[in-house]
DNA sequence: ACATCAATGTGAATTAGTGCACAAGCGCCT
DNA sequence: AGGCGCTTGTGCACTAATTCACATTGATGT
């Protein structure tokens, strides 16, 4: 559940703030959800709490993170070094999250052998390799629509089986490889949505015609 | 609903490859949905398709872009040129989607000044300023948690009504004003979520013990 | 020791979402 | 003109998710 990763670092800030235990109803609060559904969440970890106190904010953490898989690090390639590419691998945010880059890979002979942010561009056809030796378990796809399917492929023949995919297409994989999609098009788009709900420039011609 | 952007972009491919009508049935098989799905959804567009032909490629495109206030130009400000701040700036699938960059905004007075992708980076204190001359209607939130709910305070205080929040926190607005949330770092959790299911490390441990 | 308080864990109810299945409608062919 | 095949639009059932509500239980103070 995405929600763990909210309890997750709600209850990171309370330990920091010395708080040791916390209530479903506040912790609820911070992640903005409702209480009984915290319980609900919290129970599946086979976690108990304490009835009367709450929860014990640094078990739980400890907890969430054994069922997350904190702690590890996990490698991270990314294909495709255009615009998307160039942005995401300047992000330190993969860094500090436990996701280091370990490799860069575009089809392009122009831009392979280029360094960006540290890391040297492969060709996509030394994928194979480089996964190997870096083991890699996360391949994120910052390519056009056009090519993600293909790469998809390729990280799936190389071993990836977790995948982000940045690029605005549905791709199909075999099962056993877990597939999320972050579409900022969308996202926009959604709130585009909602802009044109409030003041939709369509309805004042209907209105005056 | 996020599916019509779904739609709305296989439509495009569709309209491109000169195809006229299209049924529920491959639109669904398109967007990865069931197909009684893309008929309930379609339909609360008021439009109608045609009993044993489909849906009109162009007219139904045009209907998803009107409902999503599509072809208008929605100008936004990146707020934070930190690492995310500045890669989300060179990103230009802003501007080809129709989101073109109006202004970028930061804290810090070392980096007010410099210019990124072609503009400049103007002081959170300006924003009321900047908004009002560049007409932005979307903020994009790319600061530490720790300042996201300031700096939403901020744009919704200057007339920002549709915010995208990157940053890892949860912030609170009036109503009226819509916040949609893009979460790198969760999503990558939950890949390693699944991953920690595949072959966790701790599961060895507790065989062998 | 016991009453009191606070918060958990969960059965049950409600709600939202999904998908099936089919009647009704439209175009095409004869 | 009329029947046939294909597809829409939607009632209905089913599933998943959410929320309520409360009995249960541990801690605390007297």
């Amino acid at each position: 559940m995405a929600r763990l990763t909210i309890y997750g670092r709600a209850l990171v800030d309370l330990a920091e703030d010395g708080v040791e235990t916390i209530s479903s109803r506040q912790l609820a609060e911070r992640a903005g959800v409702n209480a009984a559904k915290v319980r609900r969440d919290v129970s599946h970890l086979g976690s108990h709490g304490t009835r009367g106190v709450g929860y014990d904010v640094d078990r739980l953490l400890r907890e969430i993170n054994v069922v997350l898989g904190g702690g590890a690090s996990s490698p991270v390639v990314i294909v495709g070094v255009g615009n998307l590419g160039r942005a995401l691998s300047r992000y330190d945010g993969f860094q500090s999250g436990g996701f280091p880059i370990a490799g860069l890979v575009d089809a392009d002979p122009s831009v392979v052998g280029r360094r960006i942010g540290g890391v040297e561009v492969s060709h996509l056809d030394d994928l194979d390799r480089l996964v190997a030796e870096t083991g890699c378990v996360v391949g994120i796809v910052a390519t056009p629509a056009g090519a993600a399917q293909d790469v998809v492929d390729r990280l799936v023949a190389a071993g990836v089986r977790s995948i982000l995919n940045f690029a605005p297409t549905l791709v199909e994989v075999e099962a056993g490889v877990e597939v999320r999609k972050v579409d900022l098009a969308t996202e926009l788009q959604i709130l585009r949505y909602y802009e044109h709900r409030r003041s939709p420039a369509g309805r004042r011609r209907r209105a005056a015609g």
